[in-house]
RNA sequence: GCGCCUGUAGCUCAGGGGAUAGAGCAUCGGACUUCUAAUCCGAGUGCCGCAGGUUCGAUUCCUGCCAGGCGCGCCA
């Protein structure tokens, strides 16, 4: 038996060969056979796959599409179809039998909670970086569409047959944890009693004065160190603390990274000088204006980059440059990076970087994610990161909750503005489609448990005869069941995790169809029996899909 | 000025070289003595931003324009 998705290639295949047959009977003019593209209809009146091939055919053929169509037609006899007519303008449509769909059922039940699994990644080593939000501040709202997204992506991925590993880059070494050091160290002294000026570049967020407070009931011997010493203590303590809350709110939001990275790692151990040595030795630095400067505009780039200041620090582009050599060294052939929207400009630089190192563009691949406006009451919520106002991502989580968070970012395209409405996401958080879905698990769960206690088993799926599934729901379910893997595979492929979603949703949808137009528990053994391990198969995918999205499989509501 | 994203139903958004363009919400009308009504069934709405081009076929691809969001640092 095999899935949709190996059925789908093998029809394409059995169709290029009987277009090869006509063509050497002389009844089709050809003088060669292109690949065969299949799909599945949007309406089901036109079967499970539908084809193409006859329009594409019919002006190199000079034949009508559907004379065509009727040529492939009258060579394909296969049992796995119950229907393969032409329709419309020249489409050959396939209808599954009954018998190909009654054996999935067994399938699932076999494989369990592998059932979509596939393998389109063929074990391709990807190191997915996202958040990577600087550890100076609370997470805002894009963090957050970044973390369900990209731990989204990385469960698909995984589930797609590619080696995934996921990171959170740690600005701990910049400019920007600088200033957050001394922002922190003003707040402490002034809690000291002492006069200090707050910077004027500083970090004026209350977090910042909660952490002061912490760390005044730390034993730290700060007035001992000297100045140099001091500033380390400060960004170094500081960046650790609000390291720890991140770590502690993505956990919570079900994120977990494979490795937390630390810019300040890159320093210690000279990756920096390291790469300025390679380009320098490959020709693709050069001084101006008292700065080094990477050539960039040699591979793409809009202008040249500085790698070395004018004061002899080093730009963020050089330490990301190392950091993305020391993800290649390490033997991952696919770099994906899920970033906001005011990186853009980034990308040209990067790809250029990882050119000038020796491998080919697209081992980078960027995402970019659109802005998220929140929404109260019809309003936008207005948030200044001046004046220390903004919803972070916990006041999203703390508001509307991580099941519905995280559906809401999955339900859209990654690249799509995203309008969050705070206000319905909370008040009519009965409405929200998450809930749609966990619904039609809470009710197989329900629906189980009353079988169990009556004493009846589920089924050994293939010492049931499934024919006594006749219903037209009953069908669709099994049709919608065959796409998963397929569905899995194109969202990993494609990299949009919202297709996921949408599927969750449709699929739901046909349960709750199903669950009102046919009763289970009570009917006659040989329909209660079929019944179950139609719906045993079902909770196994849900499970399945909430499972992907990282949203809880509740077994009653 | 240049770059990225967006423009589809009243609203929020899917879709996508093909067959009558979809969902949810909102509106209206039905369905609970039976496995959870957080559910189901039915009803309507669309110059798919505009204009060209490619194609047997464009809402989908290409170009230009218009509108909105965001970028364009020796900040990250």
């Amino acid at each position: 038996m095999s899935t949709a998705a190996e059925q789908k290639e093998k029809l394409a295949q059995k169709i290029e060969t009987a277009l090869r047959e006509a063509v050497a009977c002389g009844e089709l003019p050809l003088d060669s056979v292109p690949k065969v593209e299949l799909e599945i209809p949007r309406d089901k009146d036109h079967g499970d796959f539908a084809s193409n091939i006859a329009m594409v055919l019919a002006k190199p053929a000079k034949m009508p599409p559907r004379s065509v169509a009727a040529l492939i037609v009258k060579r394909l006899d296969d049992p796995m179809f119950e229907r393969v007519e032409v329709a419309g303008p020249g489409f050959i449509n396939f209808k599954l039998s009954r018998e190909w769909l009654f054996d999935l059922l067994g399938r699932i039940h076999r494989q369990q909670e592998a059932y979509g699994d596939n393998d389109v990644g063929q074990g391709e080593k990807v190191l997915l970086e996202f958040v990577s939000a600087n550890p100076v501040g609370p997470m805002n709202v894009v963090n957050a569409r970044a973390a369900a997204i990209g731990d989204t992506l990385a469960r698909l991925m995984r589930a797609a047959g590619y080696d995934v590993a996921t990171e959170y880059y740690v600005n701990d070494a910049g400019k920007q944890a600088d200033i957050f050091g001394r922002s922190l160290e003003a707040r402490y002294r002034q809690l000291q009693g002492e006069e200090v000026v707050f910077p004027a570049d500083g970090y004026p967020g209350k977090y910042v004065q909660a952490l002061a407070e912490k760390l005044q009931n730390e034993e730290a011997d700060i007035d001992a160190m000297d100045e140099q010493r001091r500033q380390e203590f400060f960004r170094q303590w500081g960046t650790d603390a609000m390291l720890e809350m991140q770590r502690r709110d993505l956990a919570d939001y079900g994120v977990v990274f494979d490795r937390w990275f630390r810019e300040s790692e890159l320093h210690k151990q000279g990756s920096l000088e390291e790469i300025i040595e390679l380009f320098k030795g490959r020709g693709y630095m050069y001084e101006d204006d008292g700065a080094l400067w990477f050539r960039s505009t040699q591979f793409g780039d809009d202008k040249d980059r500085v790698i070395i200041k004018q004061d002899g620090s080093y730009t963020y582009v050089t330490a990301d440059i190392a950091y993305h050599y020391d993800k290649l060294k390490r033997g991952h052939e696919k770099l994906i990076d899920i970033l906001g929207p005011d990186h853009h400009g980034y990308i040209g630089r990067m790809k250029a970087a990882v050119e000038a190192l020796g491998y080919g563009r697209d081992a980078l691949e960027v995402m970019i994610l659109q802005y998220v406006a929140l929404l109260r009451d019809g309003q936008q919520v207005k948030m200044s990161k001046r004046a220390g106002e903004f919803i972070t991502m916990q006041d999203l989580l703390d508001e509307v909750g991580r099941d519905a968070a995280r559906f809401f970012f999955l339900m859209r395209s990654p690249e799509s503005h995203l309008d969050f409405d705070l206000t319905l996401a909370a008040e009519q958080s009965n409405e929200n489609p998450v809930f749609y879905i966990q619904y039609a698990h809470a009710r197989i769960c329900s629906m189980l448990r009353q079988a169990h206690d009556a004493g009846i088993p589920m089924p050994d799926s293939s010492a049931v005869a499934l024919d006594a599934l006749q219903h037209g729901e009953e069908l669709d379910l099994i049709r919608k069941m065959a796409e998963f893997p397929e569905e899995v595979a194109a969202a990993a492929w494609y990299r949009e995790p919202h297709r996921l979603a949408r599927y969750g949703l449709d699929f739901a949808g046909l349960f709750h169809s199903f669950y009102t137009h046919c009763r289970v528990l009570g009917e006659e053994r040989e329909v209660q029996d079929a019944r179950l391990v139609l719906v045993g198969a079902v909770q196994i995918v849900l499970r399945r899909v909430l499972g992907l999205l990282g949203v809880g499989a509740p077994e009653s509501m």
